[in-house]
DNA sequence: GATGAATGAGTCTTCATTCAT
DNA sequence: AATGAATGAAGACTCATTCAT
């Protein structure tokens, strides 16, 4: 009955590999035939895998649609958190760094998930909170990564560029779900041309302007 | 056996008020938990009617739905279409004129309703089409907008600018709806900022410089 | 408050009308689309009435079927009593009576009908006790009309040709029904020759034989 | 993964159980309460069975119908496929073989569904075609059979006699259903007139003889 | 560990029946 | 007399979840 600690971490190991097949197949069911049609049946087939047997790794289908989702989440950011080594600290190569991760960030398996977590936020709290946690690391990272670029800006100055390089990249990401990422390719020249605005190193966003003017 | 006008004209007004009705628990039950949530049973509780009495109205469940994203979907293209009469040709104005209307425009129920749109899109081909006929829609209305402000712009040019605001909207309409909208309010200046850059004179977006470079 | 008889009289002529208009509406219903079909929603539209008016009527579907079967079974009576009366008392002249009724008592639209009254009344005891009468009235013709012809038959005989004869005119129902009645009538000779043989003087069926021979 | 063969064929040994389960409660309801009464609700609870569980079985309520229908026009087929195996060659051996078949043909249940069935033929092409692929298997082993007894009969006659004898068959099968077998057995010696005189080897159905008269 | 048979609540939809107008 | 809006029970079917094996 006892077991030996090695046995225990190849049982762990096995659990979390089964996990792994769940999620992948919920995954595949999502993406081909939308939320609605991810029942335990379909995923059961797909993972190869009894139905009965699957609520021995998760609790019930919410279960699962949350591992999912905080799985990619976290695979994101971790796409993410590559953005943050650029070659040097040129505007220039900032935006090589960027635009050379964007086929990734933009995958459009990804941002159709993501449109559905999305959606799926606004009612689900655990799911709000997981969609608030990655966007929340977006915005650091993406903080800490073009502060060092614009040096001497002030923090609303900062503020704002974060925030619109966001709303560009969820515009963006948007664009790639709805016209599946083709159109968004051919858009690389626009994106650039926002990147190179937003990270001018000309401070005269409309707020500051203001108060210059006043 | 034979109707006085009056008595079908008031017929068909109640027809149309119990259509508006249904369609607004549709509304209400999508937004509050999902388009998958929306049953006929809890449109029917939330529209007061019994669920048999729905289906004089409307034929199914999908006209419905329907009906509604139709409803709602000429609401948003009758509100953009007035964004088509700025005071004066300026970009000030073009600008006040967009800034003036995005509360409408990003509405949080409005936005959180166009994310389900989208993402039922991707199953059902109906609403693939009438989203799609939208943001021509939307996109066209801008392009008309902002053409006269910008002359002696190149065509490429012109789409680049028009992309990218629709970009930008898109963005601050995922926004509005994980964040509320009180967040938006907060980010006129940004949105300022955007329209500004994108409404700029200096047409040097970055594909025209590769072509001004070599 | 008090009608005068003439109002009475009018008012109940009235009534019969709009049971027959019902009667016929549901007829053919079922003879178009079968039992199941026979809404009463389309029973009114066909009626030209509303579905509250045809509650005044009758008190609800069930009635309205038993009325239809019961019309019609009196009408299929009434036709059947005129099988009584051949030219004269000759085989041939009775045949001849018999064949030249066959088309409208094999008529498919009736014949069909007579099916579903059939199949019905293995449950509902109303319309089996009205598919007995009619049945009874149908046999007794039959002996009425045939014993003069085969004058000395003994009653157990008697009996035996009614029997064959209103198996014959029921396996002829049933054929018209499922063949559409067209191939009944390539049946005319093989008919002829069973009311020939039926109705043969030589007093010969089984059971005779049996005694005669003991 | 791999299910050894003992295992496969248990499993079919039940599916099939399960089968045969389903479709008698169908059976019990047409039978009590008509084809309409039918419901998944009632074949389940009298079957011991959810309603869930039954579409594991058949995909839906049609297909159970179908079932049972083809399995009972199967086991007809076989039954009267014993038709075709008198003692000798005789009219006698034939029509004992004959009537002593036919309390087993002419059983209640079976014609009643059959009556059912047939009602149901006119709505369903399904049932449509079943019902004539069993009537023609009817006609052609009744051919198969009286054909050699006949001996020298022209096809026209022959056809006749045939169409005859299948005519008694359904007249006395509706009689078997309507009075609940009992008169049918009473019925014997009648029957066998009947199936006497269309075997009787005197040629001289109407049509012949309207030759010969000519 | 693994299966899939079994359940039952819940979905959309239809239709007989009632009742205010 | 006549309408048809409104109801609710019931029907077919689906699917998350449980449990004996």
């Amino acid at each position: 009955m006892t077991k030996t600690p090695a046995a225990i971490s190849r049982r762990d190991e096995r659990t979390k590999q089964r996990q792994a097949q769940i999620r992948n197949a919920a995954r595949a069911c999502v993406l081909n035939e939308g939320f609605p049609a991810a029942t335990i049946s379909r995923i059961g087939a797909i993972a190869a895998m009894s139905k009965g047997h699957i609520y021995k790794y998760y609790e019930n289908k919410e279960e699962i649609m949350i591992a999912l989702i905080e799985h990619d989440m976290n695979e994101f950011m971790l796409l993410i958190s590559q953005l943050g080594q650029p070659k040097d600290q040129s505007v220039d190569s900032l935006i090589e760094s960027f635009v050379s991760k964007l086929p990734a960030i933009l995958d459009s398996d990804r941002t159709a998930l993501w449109l559905e977590v999305q959606a799926e936020a606004a009612r689900n709290p655990r799911v709000k909170e997981m969609a608030l946690k990655a966007a929340n690391y977006f915005r650091e990272t993406i903080r800490k990564v073009i502060e060092p670029v614009l040096e001497g800006i002030i923090k609303e100055e900062l503020d704002l560029r974060v925030e619109m390089l966001l709303i560009s990249m969820h515009g963006l990401g948007l664009k790639a779900t709805v016209h599946s990422d083709a159109s968004v390719r051919g858009m690389s020249t626009a994106t650039e041309f926002v990147f190179r605005t937003v990270l001018s190193t000309a401070y005269q966003s409309v707020g500051t302007r203001k108060v210059q003017a006043a």
